[in-house]
DNA sequence: AATAGACACAACCGCGAAATA
DNA sequence: TTATTTCGCGGTTGTGTCTAT
């Protein structure tokens, strides 16, 4: 284990400079780097190759640790790192990424080429925060389901255990040999399904290996209505409910907002969750919101709808999934919430309050709005929902589902 | 214009694993 | 085998910028 010089700041132009008595005790500099210091290391670097950072300070006289020069190198110097803000395509590889395999920011890192770890790891966290005050869950809905598709062995991760891509480069793929889905199992134990058969096994009517179209639903979360509810007698139903999805949308409210036609839910919103080649032609789809192993591994039922939760629950610091993934998790990163409420939005706020009934959407769709969280946040999420629920034709004998 | 809060980014710190003496 | 050094990772903090009030 190194030791680390005793610190004694004193300020110096640029940073502060430090006393160390670890390696040749000389003055340890802190702070930002400087472009002369940057040129130093980069010489170094290209004389000698990476690693054997502690030998640039004795070779350049650099008043760095060696500690401090391979984070230079490593977050600013070395070649080939990409700059700006992140794709919407490296956001949606990272939240998967993190939603398999956790804080590995290394490993994460690994995968997005040119992106440091630091940089994901800073992105996450604000990300983390940002959700957090919001009363939001981590990943979006899909991300969720695939995490738990994967973890129930219907798709192949993206990365092994250890981060170790598996099939990076391809979309994921349903398991070969899992050539259905179906329903996660309902958590043994729970209250609301005492008294209620499980549900069958979903299957999606034909070969879905067979059917590109069924197999790109398949990568996504997205459930064709009709299917669900032919596939969904009323212990389904029940347990649809338990599992978050959405209320059916009566014909009558199947007016988009203005900026958005029926042939086109994928509008800025929807690109930041949805890959291109995983947006369906349509709209007739509905997403599955909820992922009850996420909620039910944790032993925290406070996600479940309230009437079928047997308690409250307590929440800590790590619920936010837990508590209010199930119902209405679909708040993008890419946007932030706006201070004050854009016209458009007040418009989709009367739209979608139309769509589930005024002051009802609060009791009957999320449990409430957490204290935390603002009112355009609330708004910006029941638009997502807007876009995540676009309008479906339905046979009138289904509206009773509601 | 001043202020506070949120955010992005850079850098530091502690710890543990791996490598080396 | 043990002690020491080096390296890398993840968590945390500090700072500048932007935006809303």
């Amino acid at each position: 284990m190194a030791v680390e010089a005793p610190q004694q700041p004193e300020q110096a132009a640029g940073g502060s400079v430090e006393q160390g008595a670890a390696a040749g005790g000389g003055r340890l500099k802190k702070g930002p780097w400087t472009p002369d210091e940057d040129q130093l290391l980069v010489e170094h670097v290209r004389r000698h190759g990476e690693g054997s950072w502690n030998a640039v300070r004795r070779e350049t006289g650099l008043l760095r640790c060696g500690k401090s020069c391979r984070l230079r190198w490593a977050n600013h110097l070395r070649p080939n790192l990409k700059r700006g803000p992140f794709s919407p395509e490296e956001e949606r590889l990272i939240l998967r990424l993190h939603a398999l395999i956790g804080n590995k920011w290394a490993r994460i890192s690994a995968h997005l080429p040119g992106r440091t770890d630091n940089e994901i790891k800073n992105y996450w966290n604000t990300r983390l925060k940002r959700r957090k005050r919001a009363g939001l869950a981590l990943y979006p809905p899909d991300v969720e389901r695939e995490v738990a598709l994967v973890r129930a062995g219907k798709l192949r991760p993206i990365v092994d255990a250890d981060g170790n891509a598996s099939s990076l480069q391809a979309p994921l793929l349903l398991d070969a040999a899992a050539d259905q889905f179906a329903w996660p199992a309902a958590p043994p134990f729970h209250p609301a399904f005492n008294n209620v058969a499980p549900p069958q096994p979903f299957q999606f009517t034909g070969n879905i290996s067979h059917n590109p179209q069924a197999l790109l639903a398949a990568q996504v979360p997205y459930l064709h209505h009709d299917e669900v509810s032919a596939g969904l007698g009323h212990a389904n139903k029940l347990y649809a409910d338990a599992l978050g999805m959405p209320p059916l949308v009566p014909p009558s409210a199947q007016e988009l907002p203005s900026n958005q036609s029926p042939a086109d839910a994928g509008g800025p919103l929807e690109m930041l969750v949805l890959e291109q080649d995983q947006r369906l032609p349509g709209a007739a789809l509905l997403r599955v919101t909820s992922m009850p192993e996420l909620v039910y591994n944790e032993n925290d039922y406070s996600a479940w709808p309230s009437g079928l939760s047997g308690g409250s629950g307590s929440r800590s610091e790590g619920d936010v999934t837990s508590h209010y993934g199930g119902k209405c998790d679909c708040f993008f990163d890419g946007v932030k919430p706006a201070k004050g409420m854009p016209a458009s939005l007040a418009v989709a706020e009367e739209e979608v309050s139309g769509l589930f009934g005024g002051e009802e959407l609060v009791a009957v769709w999320p449990d409430k709005p957490p204290e935390s969280i603002t009112k355009d946040d609330f708004n910006l999420q029941m638009m997502e929902m807007q876009h995540l629920m676009p309008p479906v034709p339905l046979p009138a004998d289904e509206h009773g589902l509601n």
